[in-house]
RNA sequence: GGCUGUGUAGCUCAGUUGGUUAGAGCGAACGACUCAUAAUCGUUAGGUCGACAGUUCAAGUCUGUCCACAGCCA
């Protein structure tokens, strides 16, 4: 059903990481639908933002010796200032560590306790500092952390809980009653069995001593409220919950679009709070797929992580956009590479889109003085074509409300080959010179069909859309309902200008299929085959035995930690996981590399070499690195990710 | 291991309540055209609709078993 008002939201994003593409795709996302939305003439509001508590950021920030604050001022500034790049026009942007947003969180846990939904009690576990969080017993794998592998304390502390298992029983039924509740339906199916297992009670709060970094208890200062109470709220504190004039105006009307990974959080802690708090629950929750890259999922310690500005500053954002939102399909994985982006942009923007504007443009240019050509009589093919156009502003809004905005992207170009079919079979460059009439009235046809597209593609790539528009004389059209056949001014001059979307060549070379070249060195003698067998080298040469290579342990290690050597600009020091132990290594590569950025890789250290003391640090082995040709380091990594500890042979 | 889902042309996918010759886009081949960003238009590719068995007058579309993959959970 489509209503009038729609309040959008994606999730805030943690500070934690530099925003990627998985970030950039679900922004992107809630930001055509938004413009969508108004296109389709209902009143929307877009709200974004990051989430700045915890301990990871309260570490990070330690690490860099600034204060928490400092430190997410700075990083919730790249997220802001990424947006407008990616043509992404927030109407709100939360931070968690505002003050409007601190009240109504401690608003919130006010009510609660209040209410009796939170209650105290002392627990004993197993803490990940890593992690923080604690695990089951039965979690603990080899007793370390199931997750990162790392030791795990046993602590007991009383912590705050919210009683979420006392609303199980009615989100099944919501979740039963209202089947575009979470979306896609099956999402819907898999909450189901998460609350058949039976709701337990959600702890809510950190001692102050462990973590200060967070929204301190109202009704206890010795703690913090832990990431659940903090983050989801955003949602509502942004409207001014509990009495803001916005809140009562968009809340009604909220669409959470989220990432998968999330489902849970969203549709289980974030409307058991709502429930306990008595606010109504939103309209749905839709829940993305991941951007996948090389057929997994982009992780650092892949190496295979794509950036949303390197893409941007190659092929522009409108091209981003497009790629992304037609080539995923919402709530499906998709795979993302450069040379899908790229055959995109050739085929649909630049062969049938751009050409086509080029191709009547040109004509009109020639033979019109570059001027919008008459109407005319239009006979049967103009008819089919403005039949399609009708067509076409009926299903665009349909399947965008079914999110299936892939779907309403194939729509339109559908329709715009349609149009340069018109043009071959119409022959408008031939027919002009024995009937100018006809062949103005071709081109009128082709130029008013290029505006409905424009206008139908503009939610997708606003700025290109809008220069389309703009080259056709035309002023671009704020409601779909205003976007009526023969709207083109005949007489009115056109503007060209450049092509709108460059072709593009193919990237060169997959990195993929560049970055395990083997390391085989050169053959001494003409044999092909390396299957050096044992011939000892020379003494002299530089040649060494299998025996030699064989004494050097190389194994794979991830990186757990990183933080600069004191004193040093090109020293970090690093804490590796090696499976079965933790090791301190100083690598030499901290003019390239800075200590965030290398945190969770894979790299290859050398694990039997002898410790030594770097700037009073000891070092357990050595990082290995390649110089690049601009003088930085490449780290040398396994190209597909692999146990930490596995050896390299 | 449990639950759920998916498996259709080289690739990405559509396929309504089971019903005449299973579709689209991209890629490829061939042809047409020459206005255009070597763009466009047409034709073709003959795919055991994962495998096997079953229900039915009729199954990609329902049932069962199996295989592969994915997600959720443990």
């Amino acid at each position: 059903m489509s209503s009038d008002r729609f309040y959008y939201t994606t999730p805030i994003y943690y500070l934690n990481a530099k925003p990627h593409i998985g970030h950039a795709y679900c922004t992107v996302l809630v930001d055509a639908l938004t413009r969508f939305r108004r296109l389709f003439g209902a009143e929307v509001h877009f709200l974004t933002g990051t989430d700045e508590h915890g301990q990871k950021v309260q570490k990070s920030a330690d690490a860099r010796g600034v204060t928490p604050k400092q430190h997410v001022d700075e990083l919730a500034a790249e997220f802001r200032d990424l947006w407008p790049e990616l043509h992404i026009a927030y109407d709100d942007f939360i931070r968690t560590t505002e003050p409007r947003h601190m009240a109504a969180v401690q608003e919130a846990l006010t009510r609660l306790f209040e209410r009796g939904d939170i209650y105290a009690q002392d627990y004993e576990g197993w803490y990940s500092t890593s992690e923080e969080r604690f695990f089951t017993e039965d979690e603990l794998v080899d007793g370390k952390d199931p997750i990162s592998g790392l030791e795990v304390q046993r602590i007991k502390e009383r912590n705050y809980f919210f009683k979420m298992s006392k609303y199980g029983e009615r989100l099944r039924q919501h979740i039963v009653d209202n089947p575009g509740f979470i979306r896609p339906a099956y999402r819907g199916n898999e909450v189901l069995g998460f609350l058949d297992k039976g709701l337990q009670d959600l702890c809510i709060s950190r001692p102050k001593e462990r973590l200060s970094w967070g929204i301190p208890l109202p009704f206890d200062p010795e703690y913090v409220t832990y990431v659940w109470v903090d983050a989801l709220t955003n949602y509502v504190s942004a409207l001014g919950w509990p009495d803001g004039e916005a809140f009562a105006r968009w809340w009604p009307h909220a669409h959470h679009v989220i990432g998968k990974d999330i489902l849970t959080t969203h549709s289980v802690y974030w409307t058991t709070m709502l429930m306990a708090l008595d606010v109504p629950l939103p309209q749905s929750i839709v829940a993305t797929g991941w951007w996948l890259s090389q057929d997994r999922k982009m992780s650092k310690s892949l190496g295979n992580v794509v950036s949303p500005l390197g893409m941007r500053d190659v092929y522009g954002p409108d091209v981003l956009r497009y790629f992304l939102l037609r080539d995923m399909v919402v709530g499906l994985d998709g795979n993302f590479s450069e040379e899908a982006l790229v055959k995109r942009n050739n085929s649909d923007l630049a062969n049938d889109l751009g050409n086509l504007q080029r191709r009547a443009g040109g004509l009109v240019e020639k033979w019109f003085e570059g001027r919008v050509p008459e109407r005319g009589q239009g006979g049967e093919l103009e008819a089919a074509i403005v039949a399609a156009a009708d067509e076409l502003r009926e299903k665009v809004p349909a399947l965008v409300d079914d999110l299936q905005i892939h779907a309403a992207i194939e729509e339109t170009l559908q329709f715009v080959r349609r149009l340069n079919k018109y043009v071959t079979d119409t022959e408008p460059f031939k027919v002009v010179k024995t009937d100018k009439e006809a062949a103005g009235r071709s081109l009128y046809t082709v130029l008013e069909g290029l505006r409905h597209a424009a206008c139908l593609l503009a939610p997708v790539m606003p700025e290109k859309m809008a220069t389309l528009t703009a080259s056709l004389g035309a002023s671009p059209t704020g409601l779909l309902a205003d976007l009526r056949w023969g709207g083109l001014e005949p007489g009115t001059k056109l503007e060209l200008g450049e092509p709108l979307f460059p072709r593009r060549d193919l990237p060169e070379a997959p990195p993929a299929e560049v970055a395990p070249a083997p390391v085989a060195p050169p053959a001494p003698k003409g044999g092909a085959k390396a299957k050096a067998a044992e011939p000892a080298g020379d003494g002299a040469s530089d040649v060494i035995s299998f025996d030699d290579f064989a004494k050097v342990k190389l194994r794979a290690a991830t990186v757990l930690e990183a933080e600069r050597v004191a004193g040093s600009d090109k020293l970090l020091r690093l804490q590796v996981d090696l499976g079965d132990e933790k090791r301190q290594i100083v690598a030499g590569i901290g003019k390239t590399w800075e200590p965030e950025a290398i945190v969770g890789r894979q790299v290859v250290i050398v694990a039997n070499l002898a410790p030594r003391k770097v700037f009073k640090v000891e070092s357990q082995g050595m990082v290995l690195a390649v110089e690049t040709p601009d003088g930085g380091l490449a780290l040398v990594t396994p190209s597909a990710a692999v146990a930490p500890g596995t050896e390299v042979r």
